[in-house]
DNA sequence: TCTGGGGTCCTAGGACCC
DNA sequence: TCTGGGGTCCTAGGACCC
């Protein structure tokens, strides 16, 4: 049976959960900030109609900030995150084929019909989406994942679709593609972009219309693929089950410069606690793991270092002590004095499940040990992140990121749920 | 003073083998 | 001056995504 895809974005979606228990922003400027408060990674329509660019750093807008009344969030993964699985949630019931593409997006596939039955469909879910969770979304439908993205795009962009819109089947495809941009195209970024507009590709229409063996040579067979997607062959099919992470990263940047080895231990151990119950609850270990420090990359009249090491363990792991153990021998061997250090993270890599590892012939048992974990993050789950955590992570964080604009996490936390009558 | 975090896939090139 | 050919595996780095 021949199908269609239906991308489901939902609309400024951190602005948009922001908005959800503030109704009264609905339709005043918002922007939401991203971890320590640095930069945008969220905006609202009328943010955007000011001009101020995804990515802009927070400090440099203060004035139009301050001129324009933007309302200001620091980033509430609580709070996106279980929206997001509420809005996942009612596309789940709705439909059996749903890949949850991101915290803000979902491509499900639908069962080709002529006529205006997607559209009609995809009205349908829309309204079910905000009606349930008070999310807008908008959707796109199209032959291939990256046709139902340009549709997605057309969807918002465009007032007259009402947040829908199906290009499957679309008279005037030729005319839609040439009005899109070879860089909106979903795949081609400002590289290829750059490669592309140098042979005179500058629209989804060129790149559809491309000789292949150039593309294939430029822009690798992911640049190849794109353009047979805009042809309306499909080459990404949907993906339902989330496949196990390859690597698991914990990284942030600090609240403030870190200059002992003491709080980079701390910072380090803090992270890989993180990263380590990410890699227990997939059922996964690992086997090797690396740690990065950096000094501040946008400050060019401080002294500028940034290292990295990867250790590789005896044998796969997910014993957070022992992972620790080996990423303070590598920190203590790239750490260098007299910096001022901005950021570091762990990753943990060449990721294998537990049920296929061999257990050690001579070695210790690691059932006893696992069952420490296994409890440990279980009181974390239960009473809250770090409740139980490892002495060397520290206890005051004085390095810990900022977040000064932080909404409550309403839906998350007991003692921050709204109040409905405000009468208390 | 102040510029995010977490992922995937692909390729080139080196090391190594016969 | 001239110095094989073919294959695999691993890693670093680039590019992209949200």
């Amino acid at each position: 049976m021949k199908k269609v895809f239906a991308l489901i974005d939902c609309n400024n979606f951190y602005c948009s959960c922001e908005r959800l228990f503030r109704p009264e922003l609905e339709g005043q400027p918002i922007v939401v900030l991203s971890n320590n408060d640095g930069c945008v990674i969220a905006r609202s329509n009328e943010v955007k109609a000011l001009g101020i660019k995804m990515g802009d750093p927070y400090f440099k807008l203060k004035d139009i900030i301050a001129k324009h009344r933007i309302q200001v969030f620091s980033s509430n993964y609580a709070l996106y995150g279980d929206l997001s699985h509420r809005v996942m949630t009612i596309l789940q019931q709705q439909e059996p084929e749903v890949e949850v593409y991101s915290i803000d997006e979902a491509f499900i596939s639908l069962p080709y019909t002529p006529g205006k039955l997607h559209t009609d469909y995809a009205r349908y879910l829309k309204r079910k989406v905000k009606q349930c969770v008070g999310i807008p979304v908008a959707i796109g439908i199209g032959p291939t994942k990256t046709l139902a993205k340009v549709a997605n795009r057309l969807a918002k962009k465009i007032p007259d679709h009402g947040g829908v819109f199906d290009i499957t089947d679309h008279g005037q495809i030729d005319h839609l593609l040439a009005n899109y941009d070879v860089e909106d195209v979903w795949g081609i970024g400002c590289q290829s972009a750059n490669k592309l507009r140098g042979r005179g590709i500058l629209t989804a229409r060129d790149l559809r219309d491309a000789d292949d063996v150039w593309l294939r040579k430029k822009l690798t067979v992911t640049g190849l693929r794109t353009a047979m997607e805009l042809r309306g062959i499909s080459c990404l099919p949907l993906e339902m089950v989330q496949a196990d992470k390859k690597s698991i990263i914990s990284s942030k940047s600090f609240g403030r410069p870190v200059t002992t080895l003491s709080d980079m231990k701390e910072a380090v151990a803090t992270y890989l606690s993180t990263a380590a119950e990410k890699l227990r609850n997939q059922g996964s270990v690992a086997g090797s793991i690396q740690v990065f420090v950096t000094t501040n990359p946008f400050n060019p009249n401080q002294p500028q270092y940034a290292k990295s090491m990867t250790a590789t363990l005896p044998r796969p792991s997910a014993h957070t002590p022992t992972l620790l153990k080996a990423a303070v021998r590598s920190l203590e061997q790239i750490y260098r004095a007299g910096f001022q250090y901005k950021k570091a993270g762990v990753m943990l890599t060449d990721i294998s499940p537990h049920h296929l590892q061999q257990e050690s012939l001579f070695g210790p048992n690691t059932t006893e040990s696992m069952e420490l974990m296994a409890a440990v993050d279980q009181i974390n789950k239960k009473w809250g992140r770090h409740t139980v955590q490892l002495g060397t992570a520290g206890f005051e964080k004085s390095w810990q990121m900022v977040q000064s604009h932080k909404s409550p996490a309403y839906t998350t936390s007991w003692s921050e749920l709204p109040i409905a009558n405000g009468a208390v």
